[in-house]
DNA sequence: ATCCGTGTAGGCGCGACGGA
DNA sequence: TCCGTCGCGCCTACACGGAT
C-alpha cells in the first residue's frame, strides 16, 4: 500500500491522469487532460464556469457506459475543442441528430488531431453519449439547483440520490451510478464547493475493484448507490486525498512497484 | 415479517477477431 | 465484405441468509 502511494508520487509525471499539487494531493482528473488538440495547450476544465461544469456531467455520464475510459475522455475533448459545450445546443433536435450522424467521423478526426494520451483501443463515440447529453441539457437547471442546494445545506446525500435517479445517464436508459463520486471528486479537487465530503469522492470502478482484490482490500459488491458510497468510504480511508487514483493507476504502475 | 448486506446471473452496446 | 461469436464494463433483477 505504501509502495503503491510512493509509486504514484514518483511517477506522477509519466502518467497523464495523475495530477498532483505541491503537497502531493490530487488536483483532479479534469484539471489537465494531458491531451492537446492541433498542438494547442492541453485541455482543461475550469469547473467555476458553466460550460465546463456541464462537460463534467457529460464526462461522468459517458464514462458510466461500457467501454474504455479513453472514449469518454476524448468525447469531452471533442466537445470542448469544437465549442459544443453550450447547454442550449443540445436542446436543438436537428443539431443533436446531425452530431449523432457524424459520430464515427468525429471520433476518427479528433484522434488524428490530438497528442497526449494514447488510447489503448480505437476511440468510438457511442450513440447513447448523445442521448445522455440531451437528458443532461433538459435537466440542467434542476441539476444546478440541486448542487447549489447541497452545498448550502452541507448535505450531499440528497443530490446523490437525485442524480442517480435520472434515467438515461447510464448505458441506454439506465441510470448513472459508478461515476457519481467522480463528479463530486472533481468539484472538491477544484475547490468549487467547500463542503463535499471526501468519503463520497472515490470511484469503485472495474479497474479499482480488480486492484483491491489483488491488494486484499475488502470492498462490498457494487450493486447499489449505497454500496458504491460504502466502497468509496473504504477507499478514502486508505488513500485520503489521493482518492481512488492509486488503485486506478495500479495497472499502469505495476512494473514500478 | 421485514430490512439490509451480499453474491450472482443476465442484458446491453460496443470493438475485436476470425471464418466464409 | 459480411456475418457470428466473444470479451468487456456497466447497470439491473433477484435470491439468499442473518439481524431486528
Amino acid at each position: 500500500m505504501e509502495k503503491l502511494i510512493k509509486a504514484v508520487i514518483d511517477n506522477q509525471n509519466k502518467i497523464p491522469y495523475i495530477n498532483l499539487n505541491g503537497l502531493n494531493a490530487y488536483k483532479g482528473w479534469t484539471a489537465d487532460f494531458h491531451i492537446s488538440v492541433c498542438g494547442k495547450e492541453s485541455i482543461r476544465l475550469n469547473l467555476e464556469e458553466e460550460e465546463d461544469l456541464f462537460l463534467l456531467f457529460v464526462l461522468a455520464s459517458a464514462w458510466s457506459k461500457t467501454g474504455p475510459w479513453e472514449n469518454a475522455a476524448y468525447f469531452t475533448v471533442y466537445l470542448k475543442a469544437s465549442n459544443k459545450d453550450k447547454v442550449e445546443l443540445w436542446l436543438d433536435e436537428a443539431f443533436v441528430e446531425e452530431e449523432k450522424q457524424k459520430r464515427k467521423k468525429a471520433a476518427s478526426e479528433i484522434i488524428s488531431q490530438c497528442t497526449g494520451v494514447i488510447p489503448r483501443k480505437k476511440i468510438s463515440f457511442r450513440q447513447d453519449y448523445y442521448t445522455s447529453m440531451v437528458v443532461l441539457a433538459k435537466e440542467w437547471e434542476h441539476i444546478k439547483a440541486q448542487l447549489y442546494q447541497a452545498e448550502k445545506n452541507k448535505e450531499y446525500d440528497t443530490f446523490i440520490q437525485y442524480i442517480s435517479s435520472v434515467s438515461g445517464l447510464g448505458a441506454g436508459q439506465n441510470k448513472m451510478r459508478i461515476k457519481i463520486p467522480l463528479i463530486l471528486r472533481e468539484l472538491r479537487c477544484q475547490n468549487v464547493f467547500q463542503h463535499i465530503p471526501g468519503k463520497y469522492c472515490c470511484v469503485p470502478d472495474e479497474r479499482v475493484k480488480v486492484t483491491c482484490k489483488e491488494l486484499g482490500i475488502y470492498l462490498p459488491t457494487i450493486n447499489s448507490i449505497k454500496s458504491i458510497l460504502r466502497a468509496s468510504e473504504i477507499i478514502y480511508d486508505h488513500f485520503g486525498d489521493l482518492y481512488d487514483i492509486p488503485l486506478f493507476a495500479y495497472e499502469d504502475l505495476k512494473e514500478n512497484i
